[in-house]
RNA sequence: GCCGACGUGGCGGAAUGGCAGACGCGCUAGACUCAAAAUCUGGUAUCCUCACGGGUGUGUGGGUUCGAGUCCCACCGUCGGUACCA
């Protein structure tokens, strides 16, 4: 850009910098916590809450100042009307790209993390969003993760006791192994290692077989992990999402997520089997018990633990090549073979506990050893994979539940006449001995009953949900709490924390999984006998808690301070974030991970809600101008900073709020832009007039004369419905009311300076700078940010007359005017009189007459 | 496959079951100007008509209703999520 002076159609870049600097100085947007001074205990709270950000070197995208904008608004009207507002920022700055960044640019990621959080917070400020910094977090910042660690440690010392459904200190187990009850456990189990990245991944982080980060294949080894245990609040999790206001498909995302079904356990004795009965049962999972009499075969996870003693010798080396190459695939592999099933005979047989019959047991890669008893019962009639399965196999396929009832029909009539196609639907139960006729759910109750009377089988409910693996094999995290000694673990003393990280040079991933910290030889060794834990926690630990640290900041005794939680999360709500907004992308990850940690913290008499977040809102993606999502490879990425250069930050916030409902997934337009930025001109220039010489100078129109009924009426009705749109986090339609209530009186000569100032304290929420400038020329006293919002009369919204439409059969065929209190048979004549009414019904008879009051006339001829 | 969201002018989008298209962009005419930009004022769904006026219109087809963009059923399309979960 040239230096000669830009005109610009007003001096937003003056006054915008001015009155952040104003806003800063004198701290308007911090709060106090109870007990401390200037706390206003009279006053209701508000906590109003964004996702934070994780600060990359990229700096802020247009994405951010969505969500950012609606709750600063928001946050700003909440103060205005009375409320104690608590709205603050901070940094979820732990995590993989800081390091992989940190790699590529050989820096360290202490150092590129306080570049970039330096960077976002100036480019936050420059937008001029209502914080209060005095309680900004850093989830790398000892002071905070000392608490994370100790959150650790509760968990490590909790466990989940089944007869109270709770979480409760480890004390209270009376059983003999603690270490296999603990929230945070030690597992051995297969897990997703990514050779790129260095790490395992949780199961939430893995995508297609790739890692959501980097998209990486992901290989499964079984490694010693921590664990944490999820699992056990799967039921809470999901019973106590009816509480929150939350969008249904989120909810519903969770509960897919978690994924609840009901079945049955069912015990298969192994056909001539020469073990101890305990250990000669195959234990399926099923949620379809009434299809037991249809169960042809059976089929085991490669990896299941029975595959070893019951194949034959015949089948011992087919069985020994299948598991290598089903353990040697990646997911990826097995998701894109998913297509053609595999599978080996094991040789051996069971028998099906309800008639006796001897039944093939294979095994085969379509059954996974995570989910259920990681065996199944195989009813190919009835399951698409099943039948896949058993018609590549030739293995027999019998009819169990029919679309309509059929009785009469024995066992061997069936038998010899398979089913042309899969019926995976519930329906009526055939050949099936004591069920024949009832329908499925009656089937499934009455088997389940008949299972449990002989001891075969019982109810069961299965979760989709597994444990949360909690560690990685990075530099960049939290280091455990956790000492090695004799190869049992034990818990650091709350005096011991922060662990702080070792300070190392080369924090590269070693290649193996043996964790970075490794190479911190002297850091690893806790005592003579005692070595430290080398895993780090994954990105998603800091922001599991990170709205309680907010309240409570600075305190170096507890994580959060027992009355300033009480005060800020109370209201009564199962939730104490009263509004929460941040992206769907954290649907089934940050949110679960958040409700689960925050349950644990309940249970254990640590915070005083069952839910963190009250309220949630998800703000849509914003798209390149070109329709597609914005990215670096397309050209179509918008800075923020440079719509602030040109057009200010006023003009960025009403923008992204004008583009359209906040939810909605919605293109970039610069016109667009500049038509929000014209509109704040004009409201500029209804207080200040440009001279000849390019000064500005106070408006000649403005004075200090009473609003007429015209003025008066529009002004209250943009206060009225502003301030409803704000609540209802419509800002779209709340802004396109003040461009109304703008154009009304840029034609008003003499122009009411109170009519400004009332719309100018309405503006305040989303176009702050330009609202404060203009309070401080028409007489306002103090920053609009402490006014008080405005309020409305309603008697100078009523009309005296309204126009009604005269509809005939339903279309629009005369306006008619009427007093506002015109009587149902006074509105019916008028309406009957109009010229255009009598002449449609004239010589025809009227069937019906309707007169909505204040709305329509709709008469219906024959 | 399954689950969810959404289909309204040239574009972004408004409409408690009651005058479809508020507001903005774009386009267009006029005012101001020597001229332009900026600004201000007006017009702008579509078809028929010189006009007055009228017909048709919210993805498609049905239905409920005096009245449907809105409610119900079926279908088509776009986007997002998810996938051997027994």
């Amino acid at each position: 850009m040239s230096t000669e002076q830009k005109r610009r159609p007003f001096p937003f870049h003056e006054f915008e910098p001015k009155w952040q600097r104003v806003w800063d100085e004198k701290q308007t947007f911090h709060v106090a916590n109870p007990g401390e001074p200037g706390f206003d205990a009279s006053k209701p709270k508000y906590y109003v809450l964004d996702m934070f950000p994780y600060p990359s070197g990229q700096g802020l995208h247009v994405g951010h100042p969505e969500g950012y904008t609606a709750t600063d608004i928001i946050g700003r009207y909440k103060k205005m009307r009375g409320f104690n507002v608590l709205h603050p920022m901070g940094w979820d700055a732990f995590g993989l790209p800081a390091e992989q960044y940190a790699i590529k640019t050989g820096q360290h990621p202490r150092a590129t993390t306080e570049a970039n959080v330096a960077n976002f917070k100036k480019q936050l400020q420059s937008i001029g969003f209502g914080y209060d910094w005095q309680r900004e977090v850093n989830t790398t910042d000892p002071g905070y993760f000392k608490w994370t660690q100790w959150i650790f440690v509760q968990l490590y010392n909790a466990w989940f006791n089944p007869a109270t459904n709770r979480a409760e200190h480890i004390s209270t187990y009376k059983g003999d192994d603690v270490d296999n009850v603990r929230l945070a456990y030690v597992s051995h189990a297969p897990v997703n290692w990514c050779p790129q990245l260095g790490t395992v991944l949780a199961n939430e982080e893995v995508v297609d077989g790739k890692s959501e980060v980097g998209g990486f294949p992901v290989e499964r080894r079984p490694m010693r992990q921590w664990m944490l245990r999820i699992t056990a609040f799967a039921q809470r999790l999901i019973d106590e999402l009816d509480g929150l206001d939350w969008p249904e498909s989120i909810k519903l995302h969770q509960r897919n997520w978690i994924g609840r079904s009901e079945g049955a356990e069912v015990s298969f004795a192994i056909a001539d089997s020469k073990l101890p009965i305990a250990e000669s049962q195959i234990t399926v999972f099923t949620t379809r018990p009434d299809t037991l009499f249809g169960a042809t075969y059976m089929v085991l996870a490669p990896e299941h633990p029975l595959v070893d003693v019951i194949s034959t010798a015949e089948q011992k080396e087919a069985i020994a090549a299948y598991r290598t190459t089903a353990a040697s695939k990646s997911d990826l592999e097995r998701t894109e073979l998913a297509k053609e099933k595999t599978g080996v005979f094991t040789g051996a047989f069971s028998i099906n506990p309800v008639n006796g019959e001897k039944i093939p047991v294979w095994i085969a890669d379509y059954v996974l050893t995570g989910y259920g008893t990681g065996a199944i019962m195989a009813v190919p009639a009835h399951d698409e994979r099943d039948w896949e399965f058993a018609k590549k196999f030739a293995l027999p396929i019998r009819e169990v539940v029919a679309k309509e009832p059929r009785l009469g029909l024995g066992n061997k009539a069936a038998c010899d006449t398979e089913p042309m196609e899969c019926f995976a639907e519930e329906g009526y139960a055939v050949n099936s001995g004591p069920l024949d006729g009832l329908s499925t759910a009656d089937a499934k109750a009455e088997i389940i009953a008949r299972l449990e009377a002989q001891g075969v089988g019982k109810r069961r409910i299965q979760f989709k949900l597994r444990d949360w693996l909690f560690s990685r094999q990075r530099y960049w995290g939290e280091p455990f709490p956790i000492v090695w000694e004799n190869g049992k673990h034990s818990a650091l003393d709350e005096s011991e924390l922060p662990l702080l990280p070792p300070d190392l040079a080369d924090f590269k991933p070693t290649g193996t999984p043996e964790p970075p910290l490794s190479k911190a030889t002297d850091w690893v060794r806790y005592s003579e006998t005692a070595t430290r834990e080398l895993n780090t926690m994954p990105q998603w630990a800091g922001s599991c808690w990170y709205y309680l640290r907010y309240i409570d900041n600075k305190n170096s005794e507890r994580f959060v301070g027992a009355e300033a939680e009480k005060y800020w999360t109370g209201g009564g709500k199962p939730g104490g974030v009263d509004l929460y907004v941040g992206g769907t992308e954290h649907a089934v990850l940050h949110l679960l991970y958040a409700r689960f940690w925050h349950k644990v913290l309940f249970d254990l008499g640590h915070v005083s809600t069952p839910e963190p977040f009250q309220k949630l809102v998800n703000q849509g993606l914003i798209l390149g101008e070109d329709g597609q999502k914005m990215s670096k490879s397309r050209g179509n990425v918008v800075n923020p900073d440079d719509v602030i250069r040109d057009y200010g930050a006023d003009a960025l916030r009403l923008y992204e709020m004008f583009m359209g409902p906040l939810e909605a997934t919605k293109p970039w337009s610069m016109s667009g832009v500049e038509g929000v930025f014209r509109f704040l001109a004009r409201v500029w220039r209804l207080v200040m007039d440009e001279t000849k010489e390019g000064d500005w100078i106070s408006s000649a129109a403005l004075q200090e004369v009473p609003m007429d009924k015209a003025t008066a009426k529009v002004v209250h009705a943009t206060i009225k419905k502003v301030g409803e749109d704000i609540e209802a986090l419509s800002f779209n339609t709340a802004i396109s009311q003040m461009m109304v209530c703008t154009n009304a009186l840029t034609s008003a000569n003499p122009r009411p300076l109170e009519a400004v100032r009332l719309l100018v304290r309405v503006l305040g929420p989303f176009a702050p700078h330009l609202a404060e400038e203009l309070w401080s020329r028409v007489g306002g006293t103090g920053l609009v940010s402490d006014a008080e919002w405005p309020a409305y009369d309603p008697a100078l919204l009523v009309e005296d007359e309204v126009e009604m439409p005269v509809q005939i059969n339903g279309k629009v065929r005369d306006k008619i005017v009427v007093k506002k209190d015109a009587t149902q048979p006074e509105i019916e004549a008028i309406a009957k009189a109009a010229p255009k009414v009598a002449e449609a019904i004239a010589g025809k008879e009227i069937k019906k007459l309707i007169v909505v009051p204040g709305r329509l006339v709709n008469i219906v001829v024959a």
